[in-house]
DNA sequence: GAACCACTTAGAGTGGACTTCAGGTCAAGG
DNA sequence: CCTTGACCTGAAGTCCACTCTAAGTGGTTC
């Protein structure tokens, strides 16, 4: 395979995938007589875990520690399930901050529809005007106060 | 409260505070005569608002988006509100890539536990020599081919 | 055999989000 | 009065992870 399929197999650019490369995150890419990349399927899985760890966050500088390890030899084994650990935390950690986030999202979003439910019916004729407890929502906060 | 005690509250940087407020993320804080800023509550419950926003991986344009339809008043609830919608639908997309991310790293690190037990395992005294099966997994698939 | 296209390289450029710097002001303490 | 330290400003710098550019090569097609 050679780099167009690829990058459009993973969907990612040739560019990022000779960045890869150079930066160490993907190694032993066979190549054509002529230096043209020829990706074989242990390139295509390493692509699909890097593209995997990137989209969870997890750092270009880890990766390339892991396939530095790699490299090193069977004893690395303990070492390289230790960084995975490592990175398997980080991933926790964004997860949590996420959840908070969307959490305080659908918060945000309930409330904006009570408030705006609320403005429409004080538009109807002969509502009373609107309380003054329904005022929107302030710049950050969710509550009155 | 000046910004070196709201730094500390919120463990934002006063560079990162005043950037914020720079780019209008944060608007109306009060200064004291000589020019200093003197945050108040309603600025407090923005800056957490935003720590929250940021650890959940919304950009800084989205935010400034939303500060901008605040200041333009109660008209905008409706849009506000399809800004957040639009926000969290990005969240929970990145929570999805996360979680995969996860998976992924558990199930590797699950591989690597029993590779290092049998790893081990053939290396006490008078054990017969490791399996062929049971090499280390391949710098990123997870099975053996 | 010229055009064309995908590929190659080294190296420079980009965007987002800060972060640091240089130089300046102000209030309090010795 | 002078120093210290926290604050201020605008502008430049940094970091990460790409992304693009320029200049060139190799193989196929009309």
């Amino acid at each position: 395979m050679k780099i167009a399929e690829v990058s459009k197999r993973y969907d990612i650019s040739a560019d990022t995938l000779r960045y890869y490369e150079r930066v160490g995150l993907l190694r032993h890419v066979p190549r054509t007589e002529s230096g043209i990349r020829e990706y074989n399927e242990t390139n295509c899985s390493t692509i699909e875990f890097l593209k995997c760890m990137r989209a969870a966050g997890v750092s270009i500088e880890a990766l390339i520690e892991y396939m530095d390890l790699f490299d090193e030899g069977e004893e690395t084994a303990p070492a390289r399930k230790a960084l995975l650990e490592e990175q398997r935390d980080l991933v926790r950690e964004r997860i949590a901050d996420l959840q908070a986030g969307l959490d305080r999202l659908n918060y945000k979003i309930a409330n904006y529809e009570t408030i705006i439910l609320e403005a429409e019916k004080s538009m109807r004729p002969g509502a009373e005007p609107a309380q003054p407890g329904s005022r929107l929502c302030d710049s950050c906060g969710e509550g009155q106060a």
